[in-house]
DNA sequence: ACAGTCTCCCAAAACGTTTTGGAAAGTCAA
DNA sequence: TTGACTTTCCAAAACGTTTTGGGAGACTGT
């Protein structure tokens, strides 16, 4: 049990002189504050944390809540935007706490404890919806937050969000421009945002195009659910030509219902995923898909955090990332 | 802001009183605790956790570092088995904290950070090495924790595992039985616990079989790591006929590598895993793996680590459990 | 009427840190 | 020598909770 009192008591100063000295206040002597830094280096001295917690009146801390059911997310991708977030947030002496919780009353108990117990300064919110019980909750409780993807109402609240309609829009035109006529939408559950806009880009290209009743067929996004929407739409009468799928998971599936009925993708029929998944490249064929353009986005999002635990106005942070188009061999043309 | 003290003066109580009231205390009248439980309920009263765990001496919290680099995690299992983890510890009113690194170094530190600052009572060490510098860390600092996984000396500490060693041997022995002659190891870095056991699971097979000089390579422990493992173990003058995959990312690359060679998994040659991801039911042919037969993974850690923390002796605590084969269609007869 | 027992409540201390508001000693200019 | 600054340190308060060690009053049995 190291604290303040035993380093002091054993260096013949006061708390404060020993606490001020590991801060790096001026007004310790320089000897006098190397002196100090050597023993608490000795005796393996951290600062208990939830006394400095207690006294400062913040957690010095930003919490994730990971919904983990249904569906799930796109590890490690998402994971790995996390890690990058945590690192910057660390050398601002801020820690990222995640926490899993399974269904909607279990997530929103953990908001509770963490908002009403204060074990958090900030939250980060995935895998938004539409409406999102979550934001509301925030703000209400006044409590800074970024949601990672937007909601109905993005111009109230800062996030960071990739631009899955554009990107949608762009594959749709692209594969009409290979001849494609009946492009078929593999839908994830339309209450989340991200599924609504990709869903949107794809619908809105293809009325341009004046192709009014497009196909689609909503399911979980995950290879089950991929797997099962590629099947319904392949009995179609008129079945599609094309797959364009609201993730690479789902575009697995897809790829092996195609499998099953012999149809070969990329040659019989095109498929497109999002997200760029370690394992879109290794597929057969491989996958054609596409990612959010920026390479620290955990990076960004710790960079927006930072500035709204400084005050900054959340409505002046909202970043939309460019979505790229990663062609492999799953879109080719239709004749 | 809302604490014990703003409660009391409404309630006209004293703190103590409204402290002993929500904590359920029978020394408060029934009438009272009913009043103070209503009035805590109005203003959302949680008690501030930062002075609870100062007051308590215990942070009240569980911690898991996630090490993100290199390789990966096979989530979503891994993450679902600490969801249910941290389900269960949640009824005891403990969180269950992940904090994501990237390297070395970077998870020392937050172990550091952690066990001396107290912000844990308890740790989940995962991705075991065979000798590890995290599990030393917290032995010399006394503090209680389960591996995820063995090290070299499981006997010491609380430890939950898979059998991978019996996975393997009774993998590597049905593939011997199938007429199977040269049975490659697609091996993950031997430094990792897990890796080791696989390999030694394999290799004992094979030596009891009379095959002295197996085949073998060894690549991350994902799907580039199998990609190129299995183009190497192709191009030797006698390749194998079967390859048995330390993971199921890694068998999504060997499959990858196949179908360039114009091999058919299941046909020309076999390929098993181990994880039984959820992509491995969607691969061309759908994979053979093998996973842990144990539904509830995460609940049997999270009363591992309550019965320690409870002052159950760590090695009492170990749990090594069954791994079930799940055959599908990639582990073929070779003739 | 009295001691003993219960029931219900409370004041005060403690957890380990940060921060406020000086105090003591030394330095410098005049 | 004096007054004004500097430099270096410190005592004490505060953060919000839990816990200890009672205390006042009501009830019980004699």
């Amino acid at each position: 049990m190291s604290n303040l009192k035993h380093l002091a008591q054993a260096l013949g100063l006061s708390i404060t002189t020993v606490s001020r000295a590991l801060d790096g206040y001026s007004d310790v002597a320089p000897a006098t504050r190397e002196r100090v830094r050597a023993a608490a280096r000795v005796i393996n001295y951290r600062p208990n944390s939830a006394a400095r917690s207690l006294r400062r009146r913040k957690a010095e801390t930003v919490a994730v809540t990971l919904p983990l059911e249904p569906g799930r997310f796109g590890p490690p991708l998402f994971l790995n935007m996390l890690a990058a977030c945590s690192q910057r947030l660390a050398e601002e002496g801020l820690d990222l706490m995640l926490l899993p919780t399974t269904g909607h009353s279990s997530e929103m108990e953990t908001y509770r404890r963490l908002i009403d117990g204060r074990r958090a300064d900030a939250v980060i919110v995935v895998r938004t919806r539409l409406e999102d019980e979550r934001v509301a909750f925030l703000k209400e409780r006044n409590i800074p937050f970024i949601t990672h993807g937007r909601t109905a109402c993005p111009e109230e609240h800062a996030f960071i969000d990739g631009d899955g309609e554009a990107g949608f829009h762009e594959a749709a035109r692209l594969l009409l421009s290979l001849g494609h006529q009946r492009i078929a939408h593999l839908a994830a559950p339309q209450g989340l945002t991200f599924a609504h806009l990709r869903r949107k880009g794809w619908r809105t290209a293809l009325e341009e195009a004046g192709c009014l009743e497009p196909l689609e067929y909503t399911a979980q996004p995950n290879e089950a659910g991929g797997y099962e929407a590629a099947r319904r739409l392949l009995q179609q009468s008129a079945p599609p030509t094309a797959l364009l799928c609201a993730t690479d998971s789902m575009a697995i599936g897809a790829l092996s219902a195609l499998k099953e009925k012999s149809l070969v993708a990329g040659r019989d029929i095109a498929v497109i995923g999002h997200d760029n998944l370690p394992a879109a490249a290794f597929t057969d064929p491989p996958l054609s898909t596409m990612e959010i353009a920026a390479p620290d986005v955990g990076w960004q999002l710790a960079e927006m955090l930072i500035a709204l635990l400084g005050g900054r106005d959340s409505r002046k942070l909202q970043t939309i990332l460019p979505v790229r188009q990663v062609p492999r061999a799953t879109h080719k043309p239709v004749n």
